[in-house]
DNA sequence: GCTACCAATGTAACCGGTTACAGCTGCGCC
DNA sequence: GGCGCAGCTGTAACCGGTTACATTGGTAGC
């Protein structure tokens, strides 16, 4: 590896000017910077990270806290390699790398209780490594974990958890306008009893699909009903309870929204199991468009997000607050109706 | 954040005492350490990491080479997350963190034809960041790229990708074991004429696969037949095409090994198309037991990976090399045939 | 011709640790 | 008592950059 002192010997400068050719290039003449930008190529040089990190108590590095949810082993997110492929692309082009950072399982071990295990410990190793901002992925109900975040005054934006505060934002879709289109969608096909199972209390996407589904039931012209909304935890398993429990109402319904897609394919098979034929007997819509959604039978209709667009808007706001200073405000991505056969055509 | 200087000035010992407490403890008399210790707990003191890496020249970071196929924008690596996660949990029990290297995309579109964008612009990361190893995610077929880290001196473990070099492991599936206890499952159940959707050539895993069909035929007594054997690419089509094809014989199989889920679904499809019913006119044997082998209809009998066993024996393999500087043997993990519908049962 | 100022560059302190080497102390042993 | 050695600690050089401040030379203005 070759050092600044290297180039700055070899065309007769000091290291100060290297340094300065690779940092404000402006304010060194056009000749030498011209030499040793030249000399630099040649010799493949570029400045150490690390040395880089000290010096300017700021790395090239952005975070990213991931914790998986301790009490649900099984919780995948549902589209982790489209976030990073967008926050991986989006940050290369300004230079960044993302940092994937990890605590010992002994601190979740300590606090059993809690999905995110030591805000405080994600804190000082962002501290210690100079990391220029964190991306925080939700990873379950708790949002104390995240106050820790955004109060620590390090720039930070939170995917799906509502943050703000001096250097905090985050990037969400546009849940609630994605469930009333789909509601809309049902009510336009014909229904008029339309359920919907949510997820899980607490949850911020979660309870703005809720209001979405009302939204959408009040723009079709159609009246709320209590016994049509039960609550789900975003995981197929309770779709299928939910599912079930639906079936059972009196009046049963003849559409439903699930939060998820998980659920959704949890209500499908609820709804095979009781016997109903999809999208005849039942009309199904979901939220996420996982890659599943397209291979269940039927296929399943449902709210697609923009998953790479989370990856890149993330990136964007945090970019942007590192080298501004001032939060940016929430992002709001658009979701988009992806229609397939769980719902039948318009009748 | 509190420095080393100060806990030392608080302890009335220099600097270097207080460094050795964290580096070397054996060298510090019981007495200072432990106050050294007790003092530094309760400032929350903890080395500033570019420093650390600096002086030391080796960070506490592990890079990920994860450059995804250009000329395959759809591609998605079939088990990303269970693999970061057992990396990251592996990783951080030795206060390691994973690094996401990114290269700017400008390098990938000088290259149009190649993968792997530019090895030559990681090693020159690795080493500017002071990174002490590299873990190398197959992106293709481009096994080039691959010899430059090998060569490059770095501890380096790839997965799924045969590398070898002093400083250098991979970790991988028992390709071939599993592919013929998928193959002697169909010959148990009866089936005489087996064929196979292979992955791409040049592929380490898919050879392997082929291999073990060719193994799991002659294992019992059945003959190999060239017609029986098509070339695919892991993706869903080519296993769609693939079977057709293979219906088209004189003599079509019976059961179809597939060596992805992938194409195992696209074979699904086109089971389907052709009116075939699965599994009473034809038995699919898929490989990897990605998520939606279990969703689709019928449920896909797999061989299972361990996906979580890939991240912790890559990262196992790597800190073996980074501590002892010597390379361990290639590791082989092994799998698992679930049996799911696709086969049908015992007849 | 002298001063004021600006642009370009060098000098040196600093970021916060690690570690080779030297110094000191106390002990055992001849 | 003196020597050697081991154990502990301090001193200071170093890792490789960044940047505040000083310095230099040249030019414009009066």
């Amino acid at each position: 590896m070759v050092t600044a002192r290297e180039i700055a010997q070899l065309c007769g400068v000091s290291v100060a000017t290297v340094s300065r050719v690779f940092n404000r290039p402006a304010t060194v003449s056009a000749t030498t910077r011209e030499h040793v930008e030249r000399v630099a190529r040649e010799l493949d040089f570029s400045p150490n990270e690390s040395a880089r990190a000290l010096s300017r108590q700021r790395s090239a590095m952005v975070g990213l806290v991931w914790d998986t949810d301790h009490r649900r082993p099984g919780w995948r997110h549902p589209f982790l390699q489209d976030l990073l492929l967008g926050l991986k692309s989006a940050l290369s082009s300004h230079g960044y790398h993302l940092l994937l950072l990890a605590t010992s399982d002994d601190a979740r071990d300590r606090n059993p209780g809690v999905s995110l295990a030591d805000p405080i410990a994600y804190v000082s190793m962002t501290r210690r490594h100079h990391l220029a901002g964190l991306v925080l992925i939700d990873s379950g109900t708790d949002a104390d974990a995240f106050g820790t975040f955004a109060q620590s005054g390090l720039p930070c934006v939170a995917l799906d958890v509502a943050l703000s505060g001096p250097r905090a934002t985050y990037v969400t879709s546009d849940n609630a306008a994605g469930a009333a289109e789909a509601v809309r969608h049902l009510a336009a096909l014909g229904h008029r009893r339309i359920a919907t199972i949510t997820g899980p209390r607490g949850n911020a996407p979660a309870a703005a699909r809720t209001d979405g589904y009302l939204r959408g039931l009040a723009e079709a012209g159609l009246a709320a009903r209590e016994d049509y909304v039960v609550t789900g935890d975003f995981y197929r398993e309770s779709g299928f309870v939910g599912m079930r429990r639906l079936l059972a109402r009196k009046d049963p319904p003849t559409a439903v929204f699930a939060a998820s897609d998980e659920m959704a394919v949890g209500a499908l098979l609820a709804a095979r199991a009781a016997g109903l034929r999809v999208p005849d007997d039942l009309a199904v819509v979901g939220f996420d468009d996982i890659e599943v959604a397209s291979l269940v039978d039927p296929a399943l209709t449902t709210v697609a997000q923009d998953k790479p667009g989370f990856g890149t808007a993330a990136a964007g706001a945090l970019l942007s607050m590192i080298d501004t200073g001032v939060a940016p405000d929430p992002v709001r991505l658009p979701t988009k109706l992806v229609v397939r056969d769980s719902c039948g055509s318009p009748s």
